[in-house]
DNA sequence: AATTGATGCAACCGCATTACT
DNA sequence: TAGTAATGCGGTTGCATCAAT
C-alpha cells in the first residue's frame, strides 16, 4: 500500500487544535456528517489531514463523550476488562460508554497500572511476611502486632472501620486473599468463551446517531448550548443532537441524580438504545 | 522566585485491517 | 484476485501543568 504523504509535506497543520478549528469541524460534521474523513478537511476548509480530523472528533468533539474523571466503578471495570482483553483499548472502550480508547489507554498507563503494581507489591509483601511467620522456628514467639508495614501502603489504600481497603475495591488484603485473585479471569477456562461472547455485537449494542437525536428527558432539553467541557467556550452555540452529554452539566447532573448510581444511568442508555445488554459476570 | 522533575493528556506515527475497484 | 484507498488501532511522543526543592 502506498502511504499518504505526511501532513507537513502537504502543508497541513499539526499539533493542538484551536477552538476555531474545533468549531469548524463540529459544524461541518453536524451539517454533512463524516462519510469520508479524507475529503472532510478540504470540504470543511480545514488545514488538517483527515486522520487528524477523525482523531479530534472521536477523541474529543464527539457529543457522546463523557468527560471528567473516571469513577471508581469505571476504573475497576477497566482493570477487569484488561485482564480479559489485554491492551485492546478499543474493545475496552466499547464496554465503557462515553469513554474513548485513547482516554482509557491514558488512564491505564498513568493511574491503573501503577495502582495494580502497588497493590500486587503490597500483597506480595504480606504473603512473604506470612510465609516467614509460618516457616520460622516454632519456638520463636510471634509478635501479636505483627502487621504489614504501614509505609507499604500508598494513597490507594484506606482504612475503614478498622479494615484496610484499596481503591481497587478489592477485599482487604490477607495471605489468604492475595492479589492473585485479580487474575482469576485469565486463569479461568471460560475466559476465552466469555471474551468471544463479549466481542460479539449482541453483547453491547452499538448506539447509532439516531439514538442521540431522540428527545432526552431533561429540563431545558430543547436548547443545548455549548459543549460539555470540551470546547470550553459558551460563546459557541453548537446545536448537537440532543444527548445527555451535549446537555449542560446541570442538566446532565439532574438527569443522573434520578438514578441510584452511575451504572443505572448507563443501563438506562442501553435500554433506550432498544437492546438490553447481557451484563458481564465479573 | 526560580529551577527541576514528575505527571497527565492530547495528538501523532505507523502498521494492520477492511473496503472498494 | 490483486492493487489501492480509507479507516482503525495501539504505541509513543511532546507539551503544559503542577509539586517539590
Amino acid at each position: 500500500m502506498v502511504r499518504a504523504p505526511c501532513c507537513e509535506k502537504m502543508g497541513l497543520k499539526k499539533g493542538p487544535w484551536t477552538p476555531e478549528e474545533d468549531q469548524v469541524l463540529v459544524s461541518h460534521i453536524q451539517k454533512n456528517g463524516h462519510g469520508n474523513w479524507r475529503a472532510l478537511p478540504k470540504q470543511a476548509g480545514l488545514l488538517r489531514c483527515g486522520k487528524s480530523c477523525r482523531l479530534r472528533w472521536t477523541n474529543y468533539l464527539r457529543p457522546d463523550i463523557k468527560r471528567g474523571n473516571f469513577s471508581k466503578e469505571e476504573e475497576d471495570t477497566i482493570i477487569k476488562l484488561h485482564e480479559t482483553l489485554g491492551n485492546r483499548w478499543s474493545a475496552i472502550a466499547a464496554r465503557l460508554p462515553g469513554r474513548t480508547d485513547n482516554e482509557i489507554k491514558n488512564v491505564w498507563h498513568t493511574h491503573l497500572k501503577k495502582r495494580l503494581k502497588n497493590h500486587q507489591a503490597t500483597s506480595q509483601d504480606i504473603k512473604k511476611q506470612s510465609t516467614q511467620v509460618q516457616r520460622s522456628d516454632p519456638r520463636t514467639p510471634v509478635k501479636i502486632d505483627d502487621q504489614p508495614d504501614e509505609s507499604n501502603f500508598t494513597d490507594d489504600h484506606h482504612h475503614q472501620d478498622g479494615k484496610v481497603t484499596t481503591s481497587l475495591g478489592c477485599a482487604p488484603v490477607s495471605p489468604q486473599h492475595s492479589s492473585s485473585e485479580l487474575s482469576t479471569v485469565t486463569e479461568n477456562d471460560s475466559a476465552a468463551i466469555k471474551q468471544e461472547k463479549m466481542d460479539s455485537p449482541e453483547y453491547f449494542p452499538q448506539i447509532d446517531e439516531s439514538f442521540w437525536s431522540e428527545e432526552f428527558p431533561v429540563d431545558n432539553a430543547n436548547v443545548q448550548s455549548g459543549i460539555h467541557d470540551g470546547l470550553a467556550t459558551n460563546d459557541m452555540q453548537f446545536q448537537f443532537p440532543l444527548s445527555p452529554v451535549a446537555a449542560s452539566d446541570e442538566d446532565v447532573n439532574a438527569y443522573i441524580s434520578n438514578f441510584d448510581d452511575g451504572m443505572d444511568f448507563w443501563y438506562d442508555l442501553f435500554i433506550r438504545a432498544g437492546e438490553l445488554p447481557d451484563l458481564p459476570e465479573f
